[in-house]
RNA sequence: UGGGGCGUGGUGUAAUCGGUAACACAACGGACUUUGACUCCGUCAUAGAAGGUUCGAGUCCUUCCGCCCCAACCA
């Protein structure tokens, strides 16, 4: 396995910031992350950069990293989802440190609450939410008081205890920080701390009505588990001021810091939960597994690999620049990690008859199943008087450069000799049904059998070869930006085509699910993990090999 | 409009007291090849713009321009 970039260290602006910290003595020295999903969807190609950043940070600098649920919004979060994270970063090839829940913390974070009312720096506010919108002001709009804000504290006490008991309804009060109302940070005029939410929670079940907000919870939560650098991405840059606030007011031991990066954009697909959920919801695709879908699950049904997505992941970087990665670079990661690993073998994807009329007798062919790694060995294959080849490998009038199988021309058939087509069969309307080949045996040194070189080499298959299905998958999306109201109609028609007359190797039959190969001269194909029958696999193709000719 | 960020080739990431713009992907050209794959070789940027400081600036200063984020009791 060649895993050269997976298992190299880190190197990017947070690298060199906790290097500098360490230098200067920060937090002891010590290197503590977290990667902290909402469970109210499956995990993406996106969350795998922060995975690998997270884990991965841990890993160079000795430190630890935890995985934490942050799990504050009982309508939106669900069990479903902490499963199914957790299943996905271990094949990512990550393990955490400890698991946490925010929903563990919640009695910390309620005194804290009560810390905070006491010392004045926070009130309950019986404003309406659209009061509070009102108050607060916008960008042009100085942001006032609203008639609660300087109630005095022992009444804040009194109706925040009411607001966990459940005496007060949804909506009727909320918990605020006392800052600044009008702040030109925004996110500084008097945030919301804690709401009233009577929903059942995945894990404290009914024992809370009333919730932390992130903003809140989060520093905090860091904070409890002594987390050092706090890594998110951008559009919580101006959260960081509420995030010192919160450390800082409530003075926990661990003053953790916040650290931004750039999520990661990627062309050709949609990366928000938004999107992803409403694309499973639509039925636009087969669920969040679908291979077409960048979900960890869905890219590792379609035959990605974990070293190959942490290698994309080490490959994009990480900075504070909006940008878009190609989806051509994921692409290449597993061509890479795929062309080095995967075995060969043979299958024709829209066959073609072809006779060998003088071929004798059945041939055992010896092919090997990796050019580079010989350790893998040889299998062998028949060659029958009648195999199939694809159709595009034969054209009755080939356009300029074409080097494969044409009327009266040789061609090398992979590990078989050479055929010559000698005649074509059509039917009433004049599609090829069939060709007819003379067989010549494979000749050492470079001259083919009728002097010369032959350029060309085509895969076969024998003729009794079991017809397989096989999906073709490309890219969810036509257009670089699917975005706008209307980016659905952007969705590629052709996503996904389905062969269900495809020949492969009789050996292929015996390939596990998640087993995958390269189909020689096509592309990587991965046994399905939920589709395939005992015996009888079903292929997805993980992606193309490059081609050069197809290009022209 | 107030606040916070960002701007290096087609794309992404580097160059950490200012000193010959590096690496990867893509593209193009070539070599090799029983996968038109792989591998190998070569070509491809003067830095958002304009000024300034300096022997010398992507790196410092000034002024513009462009793009992104924030006005949920979401995260």
């Amino acid at each position: 396995m060649s895993e050269p970039t997976a298992t190299e260290a880190l190197s990017n602006f947070i690298a060199d910031r906790i290097t500098d910290d360490r230098s200067q003595g920060k937090h002891g020295g010590r290197v503590v992350t977290r990667f902290p999903p909402e469970p109210n969807g499956y995990l993406h190609i996106g969350h795998a950069k922060s995975i690998c950043l997270n884990f991965g940070l841990a890993r160079d600098f000795g430190g630890r990293c935890n995985l934490r649920f942050d799990d504050t919004n009982p309508s939106t979060e669900d069990i479903e989802y902490v499963d199914a994270i957790q299943e996905d970063i271990r094949w990512l090839g990550f393990n955490w440190d400890e698991l946490h829940f925010a929903s563990d913390y919640f009695e910390q974070l309620y005194e804290w609450a009560q810390k905070l009312i006491r010392s004045g720096h926070a009130y309950v506010d019986e404003s309406s939410a659209e009061e509070i919108a009102a108050y607060r002001g916008d960008f042009r709009t100085p942001g006032r008081p609203t008639p609660y804000r300087d109630r005095p504290a022992a009444e804040s006490l009194a109706l925040f205890e009411k607001m966990r008991a459940g005496e007060i309804d949804e909506g009727k009060a909320v918990l605020r920080a006392k800052i600044d109302t009008n702040h030109p940070n925004m996110n500084l005029r008097d945030p919301v701390i804690y709401r009233i939410k009577k929903a059942h929670h995945h894990r404290t079940g009914d024992k809370w009505c009333i919730y932390p907000m992130y903003d809140y919870a989060h520093p905090l939560s860091d904070a409890v588990e002594a987390i050092t650098h706090s890594i998110c991405t951008l559009e919580f840059e101006d959260h960081r001021p509420f995030y010192d606030w919160c450390i800082n007011t409530v003075d926990t031991p661990a003053k953790p810091n916040q650290i931004e990066f750039a999520r990661l954009n990627l062309n050709y697909t949609v990366m928000s939960k938004r999107k992803l959920l409403q694309l499973v919801n639509e039925k636009l695709v087969d669920g969040w597994h679908d291979p077409r879908m960048l979900t960890i699950r869905g890219l590792r049904r379609r035959g990605y690999t974990p070293a190959s997505i942490r290698a994309f992941a080490h490959q994009i970087g990480v900075n504070r620049t909006n940008s878009w990665i190609d989806m051509g670079v994921l692409e290449n990661a597993v061509r890479e990690d795929l062309n080095a690993s995967a075995p060969r073998a043979m299958a024709v994807l829209r066959p073609l008859k072809v006779t060998l009329t003088n071929l004798p007798e059945e041939r055992a062919c010896s092919l090997s199943n990796h050019p580079q790694k010989p350790e893998l060995g040889h299998r062998e294959v028949r060659l029958t008087r009648q195999i199939f080849i694809d159709r595009e490998d034969f054209e009755e009038v080939p356009p300029k450069g074409f080097f494969r199988l044409v009327p009266g021309g040789w061609v090398r058939l992979r590990g078989a000799g050479f055929i010559k087509c000698d005649s074509v069969e059509k039917d009433a309307s004049g599609n090829v049904t069939g060709v007819s080949c003379t067989w010549h045996a494979p000749i050492e040194g470079n001259e083919g059998p009728g002097g010369g070189k032959v350029k060309g080499t085509i895969h076969w298959v024998p003729g009794d070869s079991p017809a397989a299905t096989v999906r073709l998958y490309d890219r969810l999306f036509s257009v670089e930006h699917p975005d706008g109201d209307d980016w659905k109609a952007h969705l590629n028609p052709n996503s996904r085509e389905i062969l269900v007359d495809a020949r492969v190797e009789p050996s292929l039959a015996h390939a596990k699910s998640g087993d995958t190969f390269q189909f020689e001269r096509t592309g990587y194909f991965c046994a399905d993990s939920i589709d395939s029958t005992p015996g009888k696999p079903i292929w997805n193709r993980v992606v193309t090999l490059k081609d050069s000719w197809a290009k022209r």
